[in-house]
DNA sequence: GCCAAAATGGAATAAATATTCCATGAGCGG
DNA sequence: CCGCTCATGGAATATTTATTCCATTTTGGC
């Protein structure tokens, strides 16, 4: 790899762009691997940044930004830019300005709480976004659609996600059970080893849904965890976990990641099950 | 209002901006009217637009736009995308990148779902951050708030959350009824007089919520309605109607906004009932 | 309908920014 | 250790972009 052998074509998308950065960057000289290192670590600048502002950040001359921006496949740096703010979606700044708006009321006002909820919730979402394990997901979705029928298993906090899936799971017509612990019955009996559990819980876990996981392994029943990883009681051995880290506000946590992680199972074993 | 008398000041942020646009929009003469539109509608633009696009944009002469800018405070264009470039946070791109990734897998792969699951998530709370009505809140959390106890209606998906609510309120130590319609008991003979209700419902609506408001309305309770706006049936005379439109994914809707006001309005009210 | 004041458009100029080029230095194979 | 190739930094130049200025048009009051 030398600087003579550039691609002909330019990055027609981010996507593209952030593909060939991470196939080009292991090969690249010093100067150059800061470049790409530093708007690697900077995409969202690129759109609002000259040449000299990207220099100064990763250390190089401007010189050297040039160089970058054609080893990458674009004439120089103004058409990379381009490539950058025309994809650049926005960032809702009507959105943006409305979310100060409310949150200058009072801390206790309905709006100023609301702004710190659609704060939370999207943060979550975010994060969510870029932590996924997808392949996480598959084997749950496997393991769980695999099962004659699924037991939800989640209190407190955690019951409104799981009623959410069971009344999914109900309109795609897959069978699955809601543990609610309504009239203190212990519908944990009713698992067997042709099922398949999907636990969701959260610090603090609660006992009822840690000792329900502890039964249904013992039953030899396939388990899925909906979880917040740390040293979660329920990511014991055999069981599929997925993680989600949820931003807290105040004492109370957004669900919004959580429960799009439990839509998209709910419809992915719908699908899977070709109930849909 | 001339050309003359521009403020001395130039807004530090991009909420002080848009206040001075509104301030001065309805007195500003065409060309630069037309200007303050484009830029109002196009606030997201300007960190990546030069002056010749603004002015093509908002169909005037480049120099219209170097007045627009300078009446605005600032000593010309330049300083006053630096006020946008600075604040622009960006759309986090490894988030907007990455749900790109997710969604590059097959229609119905876990990862793809997931994807729009937390685009519609995002969505829905964004359009909520824009569309929330402070006032209205305000007057369903002093209703709420003021009775002896609080009733929560809601059925199918809106069940997830007034199951959270309950939770939220239990937690703050309000007293609240949660009417799941468990056992096919008829909980809404507890309403009474005293009493406040909040019912939650989306098309179409669940019959058991638009009769128990029907009842609570006949009984004098205070009562609060959290729909989707479009001639709900839950809007009767002396109902306090919040709107939420939520982002539909396929058959399923996101909750995000939804769970946002609500756990806005469980905490204004506990706090307003001094139990926090 | 005339006059003064304000607004406007476009061309000229200034400034910022991108881009190229080349002399120099570093690294590598023989 | 020499010579070659490639990488580098900085200065020179080209291009784009912002800004000013002023002649012309429009507007509003009398």
């Amino acid at each position: 790899m030398t600087l003579q052998d550039r691609p002909a074509d330019a990055p027609a998308s981010l996507d593209a762009f952030a593909r060939r950065l991470q196939d080009m960057a292991p090969g690249l000289p010093k100067r150059l691997r800061q470049c790409a290192d530093h708007v690697g670590r900077n995409l969202d600048r690129v759109a609002v940044s000259t040449v000299a502002d990207l220099a100064e950040g990763a250390g190089v001359p401007p010189s050297a930004v040039m160089r970058f921006c054609q080893i990458m496949g674009f004439s120089g740096f103004s058409e990379m830019q381009r490539l950058f703010r025309e994809d650049y979606g926005g960032a809702r700044p009507d959105y943006a300005t409305r979310l100060r708006a409310l949150r200058e009321g009072a801390g206790s006002s309905p709006g100023a709480l609301l702004a710190e909820f659609i704060d939370a919730g999207r943060a979550s979402l975010e994060r969510l976004a870029t932590q996924a394990n997808e392949t996480a997901m598959e084997t749950a979705t496997h393991r769980l659609a695999a099962g004659r029928m699924i037991h939800l298993a989640g209190f407190r906090r955690a019951y409104p996600v799981a009623s959410y899936m069971a009344y999914a799971l109900e309109r795609m017509g897959v069978a699955a059970m809601l543990h609610s612990g309504a009239g203190h019955l212990d519908q944990s009996q009713a698992i067997s080893a042709d099922d398949a559990v999907l636990a969701i819980t959260f610090a603090p876990y609660s006992a009822e849904t840690v000792d329900l996981v502890a039964l249904a392994q013992k039953r030899g029943a396939r388990i899925v965890a909906l979880t917040d990883g740390v040293a979660s009681p329920v990511a014991l051995a055999g069981v599929t976990v997925l993680t989600v880290e949820e931003v807290d506000f105040g004492a109370f946590r957004s669900l919004s990641a959580t429960l799009a992680v439990a839509m998209a199972l709910a419809v992915a074993i719908g699908t899977r099950r070709g109930t849909v």
